[in-house]
RNA sequence: GGAGGGGUUCCCGAGUGGUCAAAGGGAGCAGACUGUAAAUCUGCCGGCUAAGCCUUCGGAGGUUCAAAUCCUCCCCCCUCCA
């Protein structure tokens, strides 16, 4: 890795850094030789959501320098729950959730770190901790841990107020022997992960000095919210999800072409790999010359979730419905994005099938809008309706009864229904 | 184990017999304005083809013409004591 720039420096100017615990040794050994490093993701769903992609970015990043990240797939944590900055207790799940979640998971990340020839590894901490003894754990762990200290820790503060029980006052130990047990059997001297997990972090670091008088390193992100002060990846139909089947590339794409302004710059710089000199460019735009950083930045996160087709199919979609403004070639060059704006073809826009007796038949407007799942209930349809915020193929709908059917098909044989301004769903004849 | 406090609609949080589908705030949705941005203003925000009906206030029973509000038992949480 003669000529690469050190991952510190990458993952630094790149916005990814929030804590360190020795910023010049970390510095040094990076660019010095390869580390193995760990993350830690938890199995409480079947898919990772877009809170988890400053992580996995950074696993991405240190392989690309020649480093060797571990995912650590809490098989045996979950089954306690993080109580780390949180206000109440984690549903506890069951075993065999767990070992799905965890397996689908493992899949999934394997399409941002590259598993093969074990230049990365991933591993379930179930594996260890399940096995654990209770007597030899308290005797040759606990005595390691003052209560004083752990009380102190800013990541218990909130739960301290509101109650925390013994099990999840034990997750810090758990966490802190998978430092100490990764260190001793693959090697591994970093572990990074969300800055919640900095209590947990230190914890690990200190117990593998003390029991192995080793020295390992920590680094924790910023945990990422809107420049709204909004978490990540919820929009209103819940968690935007990394799994395709839960949330569409075209969903997708569009989460992140809305980016607020304010963000779009530092987006750029975690969620994507275009190069920094590309991103600061950004600062040039203004006003609605912004929105074709939007379109690059959509186009290259759904790129590296999906695929290159997804994201050109995405983009299509886009450019049929809001008439994006084509990406001027000077900008991010380093990016695929497509860059006329010719190419429209809404396919990628969710679609439901009836058939030809349903739209013969006719539906009313806000059953229609239910049944398409662009209303959660026939009653918001009909608020939305009244509100004006309902339409068909560009016509606001007048009435929440109005009936949609045969005779709105336009001539690609479709029904373009439409929630306010962004939400399109395509009815097409089966 | 003892004493006290508490569990309310997505979240926070009022409400102690009818005027309660339940104040207020946040989040969210829609409209206007825009650039698929932000800010701002306005409306909506349990369900139901609805001026009516149905289901909600930890759970199960009960009192009452009438309960989120009263009684009984149960579950869970917090504080102090052990």
């Amino acid at each position: 890795m003669a000529n690469v720039k050190n991952v510190y420096d990458v993952l630094l100017e790149r916005g990814f850094i929030e804590q360190v615990t020795d910023e010049e040794p970390i510095r040094e050994i990076l660019g010095r030789e390869e580390v193995t490093c760990y993350i830690g993701f938890d199995p409480t769903a079947t898919s990772l959501h877009i809170g988890s992609l400053v992580p996995i970015m950074s696993l991405t990043h240190m392989q690309k320098h020649g480093h060797k990240p571990i995912a650590l797939v809490g098989g045996g944590t979950a089954l306690i729950g993080d109580p780390s900055g949180k206000t109440e207790m984690r549903q506890i799940l069951t075993r065999e959730e767990i070992d799905k979640n965890a397996e689908a998971i493992r899949k999934q990340l394997s399409i941002y770190i590259n598993f093969e020839d074990e230049k990365a590894l991933l591993l379930n901490n179930a594996e260890w901790l399940t096995s654990l003894n209770y007597v030899e754990f308290l005797r040759d762990i606990g005595r390691h841990f003052s209560v004083n200290r752990m009380l102190a820790a800013e990541s218990y503060k909130m739960r301290l107020e509101t109650g925390l029980n013994f099990i999840e006052f034990n997750y810090m130990l758990l966490q802190s022997y998978d430092f100490y047990y990764l260190s001793k059997h693959y090697d591994c001297t970093f572990q990074m992960g969300g800055n919640d997990q900095w209590g947990n972090i230190v914890a690990g670091i200190d117990l593998t000095r003390r029991l192995e008088d080793r020295k390992v390193y920590g680094v924790t992100f910023p945990l990422l919210v809107t420049s709204q002060g909004h978490k990540m990846g919820k929009t209103e139909k819940g968690t935007v999800w990394l799994d395709g089947t839960l949330t569409p590339p075209y969903e997708y794409f569009q989460y992140w072409i809305n980016t607020e302004d304010a963000d779009l710059e530092r987006f750029l710089a975690l969620f994507t790999f275009l190069p920094m000199e590309e991103i600061r460019e950004v600062q040039k735009l203004k006003d609605a010359d912004l929105n074709m950083a939007k379109t690059v930045l959509a186009y290259e996160a759904t790129k590296i979730t999906h695929g290159e087709e997804e994201a050109v199919s995405a983009w299509r979609a886009s450019t049929g419905a809001f008439n994006l403004k084509p990406v001027a070639e000077s900008l991010f060059p380093s990016s695929s994005v497509p860059r006329s704006g010719k190419a429209a073809d809404i396919s990628a826009i969710p679609t439901v099938m009836k058939t030809r007796e349903e739209l013969e038949k006719g539906i009313p407007a806000f059953e229609l809008l239910h049944d398409v799942a662009l209303c959660a209930t026939k009653s918001e349809a009909r608020r939305l309706i009244s509100q004006g915020g309902g339409y068909v193929n560009g016509e606001q709908i007048a009435s929440f009864d109005e009936i949609i059917g045969i005779a709105n098909l336009d001539e690609n044989n479709e029904i373009r229904l439409r929630k306010g301004k962004k939400r399109y769903t395509v009815i097409k004849v089966r």
